[in-house]
DNA sequence: TATTTTTTTCTCATATAGTGGAATTTGGTC
DNA sequence: GACCAAATTCCACTATATGAGAAAAAAATA
């Protein structure tokens, strides 16, 4: 028990509130008090209630409770996906010891996927062939090919290892991911990773030298499916990137380099100058391999 | 008790764990059992840690559990903002009824904030004096000067309020709401309404014929210290629309129209037509006053 | 300071959250 | 269908969450 009650009492106290008032309705004010002084944990159903009446998310609530912001698993995927981009061999293992520890007591298929996924970035990093953890990653595969509900674990996973998958599989899985995470449709977070991977999806499926045309218009109709809010201008901006490359990957060479310009320009009038580089280092890495 | 146990129990299937797998080092199987056929509440300390092995944050839960998706807080203003910017009277004064029963059975503050914000739209739309809500406005007034925490519901409540407030009033409770929330400096949501709140406090310095420069280079300096990622492209370019028009206000005028020029086309190149609409119609409001 | 009123804590009683292990069900194998 | 193993439920029991009301403390009033 992690003495939450005293975080209560903390916020109804500088809400000005009684006990009573807080209580009113939902439990006895002696119960009340003997929580809030961490002499007792609380059942779900009531803590709802209060936080409810405290105007308060289970967020924020949280956070203050013990300023641990993002969710741990927010937190793991940053940290490994940071990881991975700067090459950072010592967080890695780091990250590894930890991720090894959790599958070691508790035996859990997630924590082993995590294992797999932190093993292979290190190998990648490394130089060395993915071999030797070959039959893990098949574990980490098979896990995703298995979930019937994607939630924003399994849509983090994905997308932090689908770039090790080979095509047909990107193709299978991200219609899953797509399909079987609809229902999450009004959190933010959630749709903000679905988002991200059709990026990472339309982008792989250009990729190679023969683009996956057919695939690609498929998961454009997804991506326009989910109807991108106005103010959305990062997911507007990309989305009109990656529209160009196609156009140029397809033929359409002025008009689709035409595209990307503009992509890019926006990003150097808003100042992200890093955005504007990787844009633009993206254009002539396909430019080049037209040739 | 809204048997969350059941929603548990789902949960658990799809992911293909056994309750002992769930259950191992946090609570007893049979217990469990119970839990999920809904014949017994949970407490809090116990669920967090169910939550987590199933790698659930709580408001995927929630939403796994009743399809409520965004908190009932988030909810009720954008019906709110929404009703009052389509002069729907009439989703008012739903909303204005259940406010008021909120209001009389728990006698809470912060449900006569709401109810008194409801019906100063109300009065707004009607085109009334609002002096019959007079001495209520006072009260959410009062309410917001004490507020200690600036949470979610605060940071909402003000930005929906704001713009009744005198020019001083502004001033003082934006400097509040942005460092008495800074503790939640992690949490997205909470972030974006602190940023929505410096742009309007920027927008309102800008609107009388005599800006507030002092203040609003004040305000400016806030919003830079936020430190706005590169990808939150509406940000970035609110911000040069706001910009823009200062440089207007302050006589640069040649430089200011660019600016905000650059703006719309932005969003323009980006298909986001109504804000495009707006930032244009607000632009000419600007340089018709200054003739 | 004494008195009244409001708010919080304490004591004890009860309901219910939570455990261990036996009994039952489920699912697979012969 | 009988048998076995694993998974789940049931049952008796314990620990603790929660309630009612008295006692104590704090705040307000005189």
């Amino acid at each position: 028990m992690k003495k939450y009650g005293e975080t209560v009492r903390r916020i109804r106290e500088q809400k000005g509130y009684t006990m009573q008032q807080l209580a009113e309705g939902i439990l006895s004010v002696s119960f009340l008090s003997k929580f809030e002084r961490g002499e007792s944990d609380i059942s779900l159903s009531y803590i709802i209630r209060l936080l409810e009446r405290l105007s308060l998310t289970f967020e924020e609530f949280f956070y203050l409770h013990d300023s641990v912001g993002p969710g741990e698993l927010e937190h793991f995927f940053d940290k490994a996906n940071e990881a991975y981009v700067n090459r950072d061999l010592e967080q890695l293992t780091q990250l590894r010891k930890i991720a090894l520890d959790k599958w070691e007591i508790h035996g859990l298929e997630t924590f082993r996927c995590n294992l797999v996924m932190l093993g292979v970035y290190e190998c990648i990093i490394r130089g060395e062939k993915t071999t030797s953890t070959g039959d893990s990653l098949e574990f980490l595969y098979a896990y995703l090919f298995e979930v019937e509900i994607w939630g924003y674990y399994e849509l983090r996973l994905y997308n932090s290892t689908m770039f090790l998958m080979p095509p047909e599989m990107v193709i299978t899985l991200s219609k899953n991911a797509f399909e079987k995470s609809s229902r999450f449709g009004k959190l933010k977070k959630t749709d903000k990773t679905i988002i991200a991977i059709l990026m990472n999806t339309l982008t792989y499926m250009m990729g190679g030298a023969v683009p996956y045309v057919e695939q690609y218009k498929v998961f454009l109709g997804y991506l326009e499916s989910l109807d991108i809010p106005e103010d959305d201008l990062y997911i507007r901006n990309t989305q009109l990137q990656i529209k160009g490359i196609y156009e140029i990957k397809i033929g359409n060479r002025v008009k689709g380099i035409d595209m990307v310009q503009k992509t890019i320009s926006i990003f150097t009038d808003l100042g992200s100058n890093e955005l504007a580089a990787t844009a633009e280092n993206y254009l002539n890495i396909v430019l080049d391999e037209k040739k």
